[in-house]
DNA sequence: TATTGTGAATTTTTTCACAGCC
DNA sequence: GGCTGTGAAAAAATTCACAATA
């Protein structure tokens, strides 16, 4: 049984998804220290859940742990990362070479989970041709082109929010189908294309609210 | 009756929360354009939602809509802003001068907002005294002091995640009670202290695992 | 007529308790 | 004895339909 068919059919919640990468982390980290199994309960407090969250959120990928011992955690790695897709490099471009365009760019994050930053675009003729450590500034018009070239996955949008719909139309038409925005506006996107948004902003509005409740 | 007291009876959904600073968003900038009034309909539109949504999200904190016409745009903004604690300027520190920091501290959406970026620190001796714009990137060795001179409300660390915990429980000991936390960690954190976690490469993750069903 | 505000229905998510298994 | 897997219960969030009203 395919990969998408089996998601689709089993339904698995949106909330449990975004909680995998966490986990995937976590599993990673013991790996290297060495640990082979790890509880529910022990797992969990390390990625911020709890015992009975992580056993049901594993239970719709299938049966990974032994009753009474725990789960093997390379073997649990292992799928999750092959159900997310990520056992495989993923080439990523980045629009907008201001300075979180930059900052993005030299992140090292991305390369440790397979997310090659291949090409940044920025439409400033002063940036256009200089270098970000080894990665030169592409001219936006070349945008199709090179996307292509790339074999271009996922696009990181850090762009002005007034340019940032119109941008995104265009990755769209040139077929990419997952952006992370960093522009403070609600893309609109065909039903095809996934989109998330990290607003800076915003966060820090959510915080202000939340401080006060929690005192 | 106090705004906390108000919140904590009424017990308005967590995810209600989070889509009101969108909404202040647009109704922002409907206001600059000089828009007075806006339907359910059309607001949620603009902010990625839908009418019966806002709707039910503005009912938990009154009713602010006139039957038949909509909702003036400036008396939600200023009842929303209000409700958030949005509506006095928070002092802001980060907590690491690297790339990420660097760029934050210069990011110009956070100043719109009302947050300002009053310090920034490192333990790097190349940086600490150095200047980002009009800022001195202080010594962390300060971090007690500087955190109280400047009333700092709100931390945003962008530090390297080995480090993370650590300073989290040194700005708790401070008595910091909101973080904006980027490095790729967990952090435990008392009850009385807020969180929100931007982890790129698991927005990568994510994007990576939903696009192919979105296909 | 147009649009809000909301109770009720539905769906989604989380929590819980314990049977099942090593 | 210890820990997983899961059905059932509970809680949270969303959608819907329509009464209320400017």
């Amino acid at each position: 049984m395919g990969r998408e068919k089996k998601i689709k059919e089993k339904k698995i919640p949106q909330a449990a998804i975004i909680r995998l990468p966490i986990y995937l982390r976590y599993l990673n980290e013991l790996a290297q220290e060495g640990i082979n199994v790890i509880s529910s309960n022990e797992l969990a407090e390390l990625a911020g859940s709890n015992g009975p969250q992580l056993r049901k959120d594993l239970s719709y990928l299938g049966e990974f742990g032994t009753r009474g011992v725990g789960y093997d955690v390379e073997r649990l790695a292992h799928y999750i990362s092959s159900f997310m897709g990520l056992n495989k490099e993923q080439s990523v471009a980045i629009i907008g070479a201001g300075k979180l365009g930059t900052a993005l760019c030299r992140y090292k994050g991305f390369a440790e989970k397979g997310f090659k930053i291949c090409v940044i675009f920025d439409d400033d003729p002063n940036k256009i041709g200089k270098n970000i450590d080894d990665l030169l500034i592409e001219d936006i018009k070349n945008l199709e082109k090179e996307l292509k070239e790339k074999n271009v996955e996922i696009c990181i949008m850090a762009v002005p929010a007034s340019q940032a719909q119109n941008i995104a139309d265009k990755l769209v038409l040139y077929g990419i189908n997952a952006i992370l925005n960093f522009a403070p506006i609600s893309l609109k996107v065909p039903e095809n294309v996934v989109t998330r948004q990290i607003d800076l902003s915003v966060e820090l509005q959510i915080l202000s609210f939340f401080k006060v409740l929690a005192q």
